[in-house]
DNA sequence: AGAGTGGGCCTTTTT
DNA sequence: GGCCCACTCT
């Protein structure tokens, strides 16, 4: 359903006219514009003022965290740095896009001179400046989750293994392996041993597997998510010139969301700090969630080790929640073993208890939430000021149903990703090869699209472009031969001959410089809009959401910053899936990762049953059980006003009985003397669901 | 060689 | 419900 309505996602182009403004208005950064004391509490203002050098800062969840460190950035530029020479890593694009904005405003500077984005953004464009050193051609291709599996599927045949052989594991457990490896900055083998030892056997074929993957990516001159990471420290260790310009090029660093930076992230920043040591990071041991990704939240705990002459801070009043919804997170995290001591205080005014939900099933939950979330419509919470959290995306499947069925609009911030969509990518698949010849996975793409071609005529014309490519040639110029045509079946060569040429014509140079156009041409003049029909029966949906492409391509400034971009490009703007017409007015459903550092005044959390939160896989990993509460924390926190805990107390498996559900142990082990800190509600719905009324 | 169909499998979180 | 593989038809 969500997944359908392709055609309401929006692309928002990267704004801000407002940052033009300031900028007209006075270049030079004025001191003592910025009021520290009257915006800030003792705690922030202590941490803002700092000297500069090392400095670790505990905040706690609503504890005013991008505050601080936007006035902690004022007041670097006020104390003379220049705004170019500031690195703010955070952990996705909008939080350091929103943290720019508001230090510009602050300053009345240019915000797009500040240096920030994710760390793998800000790798990306050190590697475009630097990647040559390290062998990347200057236009190397970015690679996403689905390319590097393809590829990896591809390396493990080019070894002959896995078909029908002795259990290989699969493609994206070979990806997830290596991945791990990197972000771990662990040899293959001990993770292989470590996390997979039922393929433990299997090791000398895996590092094959895993050599032949590097190269086929090397041979493509493409990098993946792992690689922009790896390369960055790279030119750290490996080529000192690059590694001076680096450690030189910025004078203070500030890194948000420390807990959840992987062993590798934090060796860069060390790194990178390495001169002026002057790093200040800031995060909450307590909201560590990304381990499964690599995150060591030893870095935060450890990191006054590294640096013995470092300074602390904690933020530990908290702004958001009612001192209810505080005092219940405060007992679940308590129940963690591992973690930085602290007590945060509530500082608003009481509110109600968090309601405990048992519901009979699925069905009630979703009739429990959706009627919930209607009333409290009706007493003044808006559904843009509610949200529905869960552990995983599938828990939302029948609250969706129940949610369309009352017409209440509601948008997931989830799914399929705009621009991993089958449709995009086949778009983008035609500006990437012309971008990177040498894009092995793009180019086969392209040509599938005509038809009579499948993966063994897409083989085999590579397999000759790639010879060329091997004498010097440019594949790019070798399209028009006519010995290409020997290699695919005649019917196949008029619709061939179609994509070959407008390969070609987007390869001029005149094409390359204006991407908005390539992506039309691609649309109404390669023939890609007849392919969509042909192929989609939602086709119109899908060609608005190219031609929306088009317009947002209109701000890119290069190809190559386009297609960065376009990878690169984390939560929100285009990834939402939106249901219902007013953007105003729409209820949030979010997996509980992407909902870190979001707040509402309501939120229900939904399926909290024991196995699915915390999740059963999750549990046998190890400290997985302390890592599941702290996601329970992070859920538990992003509550203002009102919190719902719901469960089902019974559930149909796909093909058998019932089964009887137990609730969350989250919830179990939370103190029932002298009070328990919910109320619990029992629950009758209404037989006739009511309907959003205007 | 490609395209379409049916059966067996697993199902977490994401830059 | 979705993904992968094997099988069959064109």
């Amino acid at each position: 359903m969500p997944q359908e309505s392709a055609s309401a996602q929006q692309l928002v182009p990267q704004e801000p006219n407002a940052l033009r403004r300031y900028a007209l208005k006075s270049a030079q950064p004025r001191r003592g514009l910025v009021d520290f004391d009257s915006e800030l509490n003792d705690e922030q203002r202590a941490v803002a003022l700092s000297p500069q050098g090392p400095t670790l800062v505990i905040a706690g969840a609503g504890s005013g965290k991008t505050r601080t460190l936007t006035y902690r950035v004022a007041r670097l530029i006020e104390e003379g740095v220049a705004p170019d020479r500031i690195l703010l890593l955070t952990f996705t694009n909008k939080a350091a896009r929103e943290m720019m904005a508001r230090v510009a405003a602050l300053c009345r500077i240019d915000g797009r001179k500040l240096v920030g984005g994710t760390f793998h953004h800000v790798a990306h464009g050190l590697l475009r400046d630097h990647g040559s050193r390290l062998g990347y051609g200057d236009r190397f291709g970015l690679l996403d989750r689905e390319d590097v599996k393809e590829l990896m599927a591809s390396a493990t045949a080019d070894l002959g293994l896995g078909v029908g052989q002795r259990r290989f594991p699969r493609a994206d457990v070979l990806v997830d392996l290596y991945s791990t490896a990197v972000n771990t900055q662990r040899p293959i083998a001990d993770v292989l041993a470590r996390e997979r030892p039922q393929f433990g056997a299997l090791e000398e074929e895996i590092l094959r597997v895993a050599r032949r993957f590097a190269e086929r990516k090397t041979q493509m001159n493409a990098m993946d998510f792992d690689d922009l990471l790896m390369n960055w420290k790279r030119l750290l260790v490996e080529v000192p010139q690059t590694c001076q310009a680096l450690q030189g090029k910025f004078d203070a660093i500030l890194v948000d969301e420390y807990q959840d930076t992987n062993l590798l992230q934090g060796e860069i920043v060390d790194r990178m700090a390495a001169l002026h040591r002057n790093a200040l990071v800031v995060g909450d041991d307590a909201q560590s969630i990304y381990s499964f990704r690599g995150a060591h939240f030893e870095n935060i705990l450890a990191f006054p080790e590294r640096y013995p002459d470092c300074r602390q801070f904690k933020l530990t009043v908290n702004y958001r929640s009612t001192p209810q919804i505080l005092a219940l997170a405060n007992h679940s995290i308590a129940c963690n073993a591992r973690q930085f001591p602290k007590q945060l205080s509530a500082c608003r005014e009481d509110g109600v208890l968090p309601a405990l939900v048992p519901l009979r099933d699925v069905h009630q939950q979703a009739e429990f939430v959706a009627q919930r979330i209607l009333e409290l419509r009706e007493e003044g919470i808006p559904l843009r000021e509610t949200a529905v959290l869960y552990r995983a995306h599938h828990h939302a499947m029948e609250l969706q149903m129940e949610l369309a069925r009352r017409g209440i609009p509601f948008y997931v911030r989830a799914g399929v990703r705009f621009f991993e969509q089958a449709h995009i990518k086949d778009v983008l698949a035609h500006l990437r090869f012309v971008q990177n010849p040498l894009d092995e996975l793009s180019f086969k793409r392209v040509v599938k699209l005509a038809p009579g071609i499948g993966a063994a005529s897409a083989d085999a014309l590579w397999s000759r472009l790639e010879i060329w490519a091997g004498q010097g040639r440019d594949p790019r110029m070798e399209l028009s031969r006519a010995e290409l045509d020997q290699l695919v079946p005649p019917k196949a060569r008029p619709g061939l001959a179609k994509l070959r040429g407008a390969l070609g014509r987007l390869s001029a140079p005149s094409m390359r410089s204006q991407p908005s156009e390539m992506v039309r041409f691609v649309l109404d003049e390669a023939g890609y809009r007849e392919a969509l029909k042909i192929r989609y029966s939602n086709f119109q949906a899908r060609e608005d959401d190219v031609r929306q492409l088009a317009d947002y391509a209109l701000q890119a400034e290069s190809l190559e910053q386009l297609l960065g971009d376009l990878s690169l490009l984390d939560s929100l703007e285009g990834e939402d899936v939106i249901e219902g017409s007013d953007p105003d007015e729409r209820l949030v459903l979010s997996s509980v990762h992407q909902a870190k550092g979001l707040e509402w005044r309501a939120v229900f959390l939904v399926w909290l049953a024991d196995g699915r939160f915390p999740s059963a896989p999750a549990l046998k990993d190890e400290g997985g059980e302390e890592e599941e509460r702290r996601l329970f924390y992070v859920a538990v926190t992003r509550a203002r006003d009102e919190l719902y805990l719901c469960y089902p107390l019974m559930h149909e498996e796909q093909d058998r009985a019932r089964v009887l559900m137990k609730p969350s142990r989250f919830l179990d082990e939370l103190p029932t003397r002298p009070h328990p800190p919910y109320e619990k509600w029992a629950i009758e719905v209404e037989s006739a669901p009511p309907r959003l009324t205007e």
